[in-house]
DNA sequence: CCAACATAGGGGATATGTCAACTATTCCGG
DNA sequence: CCGGAATAGTTGACATATCCCCTATGTTGG
């Protein structure tokens, strides 16, 4: 049990400003979108992987490994768009536990009139204001993050809950 | 109107890792302060706020600019803090049409008691892998990012919809 | 002093996220 | 071929966020 190492100067304007960030970055780009298209961030993630596939459809669980969703929440999500008319969802053949999602012609049209200007928006407040190299550090420590958070993920949530109770 | 500039690839890397590293990171230190404490993130940011300035206490407003949200989601977040006796809520003197919150004696506990926990998952998923150059450059992005955002939002948000209709 | 506007905050309706069951299949070892 | 574990997805309750409008004060120019 040593010592509480608090955040130094550096540290701390790292991670305050990260957060920051991260938070208002997301907040103006949700808004730039609602305010152009009929479609919420979400929505339009979701259109973006589903697009980005071979026949414009996956499997659920697919869907949420690549936009690391939770299962629950990309169920729901998926929902609401197939009322909409954005998605269409169909029990997999192969597989009768699944299922499988699809953009509708709905949904294409919506990502295609929105891309653009969402697309311009990440360029203005983003992209376009970093250098090259700061895009590969950015990505280089994204990353190195993301390895340990996924670790902890495996360590942690599962088949955990046994074993070794930290501190408890 | 010109082309549209679609992302290459090491801009779609940096786009799309620091996206993923921000919903995953963030999930974790949430469930990790769950597992640990009584309080959401949320709950541990406005205490971090509160606990850090002179008294303990701060008007309403000040608070929401310290954190960057809007006054609805505080307003009712210190609500609900207020209803579970983290922090007293009272109205100001000086001003009638304001209101001052304040640690109390229970939210002292309780941040005490979840800080070392919190700060050690923050190096441990976050500050500790990365080199001092890294945070140097990370925070330098993110302050540039910052900049441009809190831009866009005066030019869009409060005496704006007017004088030039983009494309309705 | 007053009218017009700005600011601080509250609050409801609704959208979305999270958690913890729960169902239906599939997979696997014997 | 069977029974148990793993997997895919759903669902309802509840926590939280956002939108938008409302009230009460302050502030200011005439």
């Amino acid at each position: 049990m040593s010592e509480v190492r608090w955040l130094d100067e550096r540290e701390e304007r790292a991670w305050r400003s990260l957060q920051m960030m991260q938070m208002r970055l997301n907040a103006q780009l949700a808004r730039d979108l609602a305010a152009h298209s009929e479609l919420s961030y979400q929505d339009y993630m979701v259109l973006v992987a589903l697009t980005g596939q071979a026949e414009g459809r996956m499997r659920l669980f697919e869907l949420g490994h690549l936009l690391g969703w939770e299962k629950s929440r990309l169920s729901h999500q998926v929902t609401r768009m197939a009322e909409r008319g954005l998605v269409e969802k169909i029990k997999c053949p192969s597989d009768l536990r699944g299922a499988v999602v699809g953009v509708s012609a709905h949904g294409r049209d919506e990502i295609t009139a929105a891309a653009p200007g969402h697309l311009e928006a990440v360029r203005r407040l983003f992209i376009d204001l970093l250098a090259g190299e700061q895009l590969e550090t950015l990505a280089e420590v994204c990353e190195r993050v993301l390895a340990a958070v996924a670790d902890e993920e495996l360590r942690t949530c599962p088949p955990c809950n046994e074993g070794s109770a930290l501190a408890e």
